[in-house]
DNA sequence: CAAAACTTTCAGAAACTATTGAAAGTTACG
DNA sequence: CGTAACTTTCAATAGTTTCTGAAAGTTTTG
């Protein structure tokens, strides 16, 4: 496959990639073009290789650096500004998870918790069901968010190293 | 707080959840209302209760079949489809794990395989990089879809408990 | 300070996705 | 069979999200 072809077949993966798990269309394509961009890339260069207008390129890039996984660099002597991404990919992961953590899965573990405090519990067959079913949510939850938060704290290599030995 | 409002937050709180990470809100308020439902629910039921169409209600259960979610129940000398949602969470998770795995985490990692495989390879510096953060994003992508594989393999007290062991 | 070079905003437009509901289809049973 | 009781489909519509581009804002520099 010739390179051009290839960058563009990535460009698109990664779209619709991102648009299958709650992520903007666009912001995921401009993140992958700065991920196999040997040098930054100013917002004209990301508007033109993209097809994508001005105020959208503003809006995505700036997204991108909300959720830490693209900033700006300034060269020298140059007005314009440059965006690079994050290449090293374990933390790029990490920082996915970190961010899908604190804006979804926090409030979410705060309001299951509110959830189960019924005023009269376990009176009906509903109520039980209800507490039972969002308890164990609320447990399953719980037991993801930490193994994220090790995950978070871990080495790439260290963590699936350990998973695989357990699972000898 | 009272069960009735509890209900009306999980559904909500279930659809919006949905819907951030790339799931319809109507499939997943179905699926939230299935889950806390003592008994199996009609198709009327479900409409009445998210007040939402006939054929919404229709192609969103259907949907939820096809995910290994829920299923129909038959009562004796009735003619209505009855539906009911599979309730053991871990299990819930090991479904829709395994649904998004085949569905999307495949093709991902089939088209990095192909997209890595340039003719003339690692002649440019956009080649080298290309070859190189495609080829990591794979290698992680791998090991993530490895890992999920003994999760779906393995009992839930077993996966956590091994996770648990390994952090000391 | 003024003009140039650039970035940000935002209201309207376009594109996409989800929903409705009436009609068509299916099945059970007298 | 034929009809009643239900389910499924699908074209039209509504709703939501994303994108555009002109205008406003900001910073730099001579």
């Amino acid at each position: 496959m010739k390179l051009d072809q290839a960058k563009q077949e990535f460009l698109q993966l990664w779209g619709t990639l991102g648009s299958q798990w709650g992520i903007n269309r666009t912001m995921a394509q401009i993140h992958a073009l700065l991920l196999i961009a040997p040098e930054s890339l100013s917002a004209e260069d990301v508007m033109a290789e993209l097809a994508i207008s001005r105020g959208n390129a503003n809006m995505n890039l700036r997204e991108l650096m909300n959720w830490n996984l693209v900033y700006k660099e300034l060269k020298m002597g140059e007005r314009r500004e440059y965006f690079r991404a994050e290449k090293d990919i374990w933390e790029v992961a990490k920082r996915v998870i970190q961010e899908r953590r604190r804006r979804e899965i926090q409030p979410v573990k705060e309001s299951l918790k509110d959830l189960v405090d019924l005023d009269r519990p376990k009176e009906s067959d509903e109520s039980k069901e209800f507490v039972k079913v969002v308890g164990d949510i609320g447990k399953l939850v719980n037991k993801l968010d930490n193994t994220a938060d090790l995950a978070l704290k871990a080495d790439q290599n260290w963590f699936f190293n350990k998973l695989i030995q357990i699972m000898k």
